[in-house]
DNA sequence: TTTGTTAGTAGAGCGTCCTTACAAATTCGT
DNA sequence: ACGAATTTGTAAGGACGCTCTACTAACAAA
């Protein structure tokens, strides 16, 4: 393995809002402006970049000789096709390909799995790892094991590991809680890094598929990401940012009652204990689990009345949400067969009626399949967003 | 290297995250860094604010000479109290009284209130305005009458405008739709500001409300503002930045479903009919009016009864947001004899019986009589936002 | 060939902050 | 009492970043 670059790449704003700011912070902004832009739009000439971020065409042609010097950007030929008045422009391109990210999944309670990627979340290397219900101290090693053969598969210098988990996590990417995996108030980060050398980027694994979803789902800025597998949880992203919370546990949605004693009394089933010690949570229903236990051996049609009556109950849960924060997508994230039909559709019928027109008119909710590789493209993005500044 | 997740920089006011970054704007970040702390802190030394902002001595020392050249900062002679080595400190301070806003509640839709305000949102002058059921361009009129007579009324020079106004604003101060007032499209701060030659801010009611808690209200950056007058709005601040939603209509928790046809079959209450079109939304019981009727003329137990139940419905509604978002306090803000009691109690007993102990434990809900000055302290606070990036 | 337009680069200039150095004023240690 | 240490605030010089202006290069249209 290579070094990561010559230079400590370090583009990502990670400043506070009560930050100083220094002219260097100011170009490390408008660079990734400028690698924003060519991530985005693909390859276009200085000139263009320059129209499109207002900086002229002098300091873009800057930035982008600082980039192609450390192999991020490259020089891709004149653009062809005449018929435009004017010197031709040199297209400029973003060098997907030069460098590797590391992304890995620990959503999963039996397995880690994770990729190689290219800076456009293509799939170079999978490796997996069993946990085998290691938890603690042996699970880190586990996942430390994991991102060795990740970066060993690398056949390019890799910028960063991102990691998306279960768990209460914070921005410093300490694992607060994750109780399925035993750690409390670990240093996940900055550990590996220690270890491995190499960045480290750890965030909520909803939390990850959210931006994995607003950088590459293509709707607008304010997205909610609900994941349906062992549990029930939520990732939000709002005007582009994510959404942390108090104590960085937003999107803890699983654990929102939504059967009650007022269901007995209608003849409905009752709520049904919840690992959280209480009953009748969204997960005691949403989850993979309960939603197969549900439909176990239904014919289809029972099947999917099954399905709307769990999608009503999600559908009471998020009119609120919805509504609060003018949300213009949600995204269910879990098995197609099980979300992407009625449980969706009645879930957004709900959600519409129980809204203002002109909150829930301009909702959409689509399914995006877990166990693709949608939850490694938003552990890159992680990467990209903390090393790069894209997003 | 740390391993901090992305977070737009917030260069001061005006600044969306994908727009260039210039030194200047480093400049005015910086600048708003020091004033905010003046304005939180209170009077200290450039040295203490060296410390506290990170900058040096020497720039803080410019950037105070710069402020002081303005007549915002003043130098308030050497430190007393002596005890600590070294030179002793000189003083300075924001020059609160220096400086005037005119802030401005739409929020009635009899009178409009407006007062002229120090810097530290104390009144010095109030004026009001009754709309008599004007509408459209003859409520615009009022409002720039009322702005005259306040601007009038200022003894220093006045920075801004404040406006909180029901209705959805976007960013730029377009009251987007305003049904009460008759205004859809209107271009109120462009308009006033063209007017009256004065800087003008508007922004809903409820999310000036919720900036004037975020600023005065003490408590951390994700908090609610629930205000609950004639119809019932919210506001949100998450990590300091006010929640603007995808058409800008965040917020827009009053109709939400509430109450259906299963509170029928429970013997309960009907759903009344709503303003919107729809039936049993949240207005329809915690409005003020709604409130009124419910309790008019009931025993005081019977009443807290009453009150008790609508808690009940606001907190079933709230318990998926707190959860989603893991507010850290939601702010009743309303006549103090109707929300501040059982109603309050309910509500936050029923939110914490429906969301995860560590959601939940730590969440604070008080109240915020309206009336008061709360409403226009947020729209100075708009002012001070907007024009000197003080928040 | 001339004119006009667009792309990209060079140099000068201005703004911003930092580092280093220094003067001033006070307390601490002996 | 008196120097040493400490803290505050300012000044000079330098590094960095962006813009503006001016220039060359390359093309289309007249």
């Amino acid at each position: 393995m290579t070094t990561t670059t010559s230079r400590a790449i370090r583009l990502g704003p990670a400043l506070r809002p009560t930050e100083k700011v220094l002219p260097e912070h100011a170009r490390a902004h408008n660079r990734s402006l400028v690698l924003a832009h060519l991530f985005h739009s693909g390859p276009t000439s200085r000139a263009d970049i320059a129209r499109s971020t207002g900086l002229t065409r002098v300091t873009v042609s800057d930035l982008v000789a600082e980039l192609i010097g450390e192999n991020l950007v490259a020089e891709l030929g004149v653009r062809a096709g005449g018929g435009r008045v004017g010197k031709p422009a040199t297209l400029v391109g973003m060098q997907t390909e030069a460098f590797h990210i590391v992304a890995v999944d620990l959503t999963d309670d039996a397995a880690l799995t994770g990729a190689v990627m290219t800076l456009a979340s293509d799939v170079v290397a999978r490796r997996t790892a069993a946990l085998d219900g290691r938890t603690g101290d042996e699970a880190v090693a586990v996942l430390e094991g994991l991102c060795r053969d990740l970066l060993a598969a690398a056949t390019q210098p890799v910028i960063g590991i991102g990691i998306g988990s279960p768990g209460v996590i914070d921005a410093d990417g300490v694992v607060l809680e994750a109780p399925n995996r035993g750690w409390f108030g670990v240093p996940l980060a900055a550990r590996l890094q220690a270890a491995l050398g190499v960045p480290v980027h750890v965030a909520n694994d909803a939390n990850v598929q959210a931006l994995g979803e607003y950088t590459y789902g293509g709707a607008g800025g304010s997205l909610m990401v609900v994941t349906i597998g062992q549990g029930v949880g939520a990732g939000i992203v709002l005007d582009g940012a994510l959404v942390r919370g108090r104590h960085d546990a937003a999107g803890e949605i699983g654990h929102v009652t939504v059967v009650d004693e007022r269901d007995v009394l209608l003849g409905e089933p009752a709520p049904l204990p919840c690992v959280c010690g209480r009953a009748g949570c969204l997960e005691t229903v949403l989850s993979v689990p309960a939603l197969r236990r549900r439909v176990a051996g239904l014919s289809p049609e029972d099947s999917d009345a099954q399905l709307a009556s769990v999608g009503r109950k999600l559908g009471l849960a998020l009119a609120p949400v919805v509504s609060a924060l003018n949300l213009a997508e949600v995204v269910l994230s879990g098995p197609r067969e099980l979300v992407g039909g009625a449980l969706r559709e009645a879930a957004l019928s709900t959600v519409r009626s129980r809204t203002m027109p002109v909150i829930g008119r301009d909702l959409e909710m689509r399914t995006a399949s877990i166990g693709e590789d949608r939850a490694l493209s938003g552990a890159a993005v992680l990467v990209l967003s903390g090393q790069l500044g894209v997003t």
